[in-house]
DNA sequence: TCCATATTTCTATAATTATAGAAATATAAA
DNA sequence: TTTATATTTCTATAATTATAGAAATATGGA
């Protein structure tokens, strides 16, 4: 199930943090954000992180579905790059949803 | 496994960040912040978000056990209590390792 | 002490996620 | 067209997480 902009808001945040809760995927995204807006082919990204094959292409396809990178093809290279929009509303729902009344707080988000 | 101040930030951001990865979790810390710093009683929390019992008392285990939680003893009520500290730890840390180059970069971060 | 309440632990089962090898698919280059 | 490369899908198994009822523990009040 990939996520778009009819997916409510909360859905959107818990499978996002739950596609940013792995140390893998952590550093997966790392080495993709030091890649920057071009991204970075699969199996460099692999040699990079050490993490290749299905294994690979298993936490990549959950952090896709998620809507933190989008994948375009070069060839037969596929590149993965990060969605800095999704990753930033994901910071700013933390502080908006998690710290309201202490400092952080914004009215009038929509829920879903 | 409890998180402390020697916990590597990876570690301890993919546990937070796992932590956050469910609705029910995010519904839950939602009501706890509304509850604000006096938090709430693990009762009246459960029948705040429909969610009781040894399914609550897991997923609030999950949420002190990454340290987004804290909970205290009133009588026989234990309260809850959001860590929004360590919520802004995790805020800053998205935007400092995961959009970095792209505008809130931040040096001299120890990745552990 | 006895009782009611609050919460956890125990136990079991279901569901999801992780790991990994092998085969399959797609594409570019020779 | 043949070959090598890049990545995925398929398949299987292991590990973790989720759900939930029942029993156990802890505490405050009658």
């Amino acid at each position: 199930m990939e996520m778009n902009q009819q997916t409510p808001v909360l859905t959107f945040a818990a499978s996002a943090f739950a596609a940013l809760g792995s140390e893998q995927r952590l550093t997966i995204l790392r080495r993709l954000v030091r890649a920057g807006p071009n991204g970075m082919a699969i199996g460099d990204l692999g040699e990079a992180v050490g993490i290749t094959g299905s294994v690979l292409t298993h936490h990549l396809k959950q952090m896709v579905s998620a809507g933190l990178l989008h994948q375009e093809k070069d060839g037969r290279r596929i590149i993965s790059v990060v969605d800095y929009d999704q990753i930033r509303a994901l910071s700013d729902y933390l502080i908006a949803e998690c710290c309201a009344d202490q400092g952080g707080h914004q009215e009038g988000l929509d829920h879903g």
